[in-house]
DNA sequence: AGCGTATATGAGAATGATTATCATTGTCAA
DNA sequence: TTGACAATGATAATCATTCTCATATACGCT
C-alpha cells in the first residue's frame, strides 16, 4: 500500500502553512498520487480533529478550515487584504482565559482568539 | 405596511439573548406575524452586519449565528452542552489585544474572542 | 391623479460544502 | 483459505445559504 489515509490527510494539513479547506486537503491529496476519495478526507479530518491532532475553525464564509496543531498552542491575526496570516502564542492572554474561565465557573474551556485587520505592508501599500 | 423588515429582523436578533442562526430568526419573524421571506432574512441581516449593527459567528457545525450589537463591546462564553451564554467585556483583555495589533503593525483591527465550555451547571450535574 | 422607473420582496430553484449510504475491498486471526 | 469486521470511495442525500425572477411597492415628475 502506498501510504496510510490519515498520514496522507496530516502530511498535507501539515505541510501547509495557515488553514486549509477540507477540499484543499482532497486534491492536494490526489495530486500528490494518493487515490483517497473526499468522503475520506472528511472522516479523516474529524476524527484527527477529535484526536486533537488538527484543528478546526471556520472563515468568513462558514467554511471549515483545518490547521495541524502543533505542540505549542498558538493563535491567528489575520490579514482582511492579502490574507497573510500571523501566528501568535501570548502567555498573557493564555493566563487571561484561564483565570476568566474560572471566574465564570467553567471546566473543560477551549478559547479562540482571532485578530483581524489590515497588516501593515497593506495599509502602507494603499 | 405593518413593520419594516429591517425593523423586524433588529427585534428578533436584538430581542434573544445570546446568537440566533438565520432559521430562527426566520421562524420567530413569522409567528410574530410578519410574512417576510428567508430570501429576505439573509438579505437583511447581512446588510446589517455590513452596517455593523450585527455581529456574525460561526457555531461548531459552521452554521452561521447573529448577535445584535450594542453600545458596548463584549464577548461570550459559551457552554458546549446547554448552549447558555454569558457575555463579558473585560477591559484586560481589550487593552491586550489593541497593545499586541499595535505591536505586529496591524490597522483597523477587529478580534473575535469566543470562550467555550462546560458551565458550572452541566458539569455537576454530569 | 397618472405614468415611468428603480428598488425591495418573497417563493422557489440552484448552489455547494458536508454527511450518510452502501457495495466493495483490505486486514487479520484462526 | 476463510470468515468476520473495519476501512474505503463513489455517489446520493442533506441542509444552510444564495440566486433568480416575476411581482409589488416606493418615489419622482408632470
Amino acid at each position: 500500500m502506498a501510504r496510510k489515509n490519515e498520514e496522507v490527510v496530516l502530511l498535507v494539513v501539515g505541510g501547509s502553512t495557515g488553514f486549509v479547506s477540507a477540499q484543499e486537503v482532497y486534491s492536494h491529496a490526489r495530486e500528490s498520487g494518493s487515490p483517497i476519495g473526499l468522503a475520506t478526507v472528511y472522516r479523516v479530518l474529524k476524527s484527527l480533529v477529535d484526536a486533537g491532532k488538527v484543528e478546526l475553525t471556520f472563515d468568513d464564509q462558514g467554511q471549515a478550515r483545518y490547521c495541524a496543531r502543533g505542540e505549542t498552542h498558538h493563535h491567528h491575526a489575520t490579514c482582511r487584504q492579502c490574507g497573510r496570516t500571523i501566528e501568535f502564542d501570548d502567555p498573557d492572554v493564555e493566563r487571561w482565559a484561564g483565570a476568566y474561565a474560572e471566574r465564570i465557573g467553567f471546566v473543560e474551556v477551549r478559547h479562540v482568539i482571532e485578530i483581524s485587520g489590515v497588516c501593515h505592508t497593506c495599509a502602507s501599500s494603499h
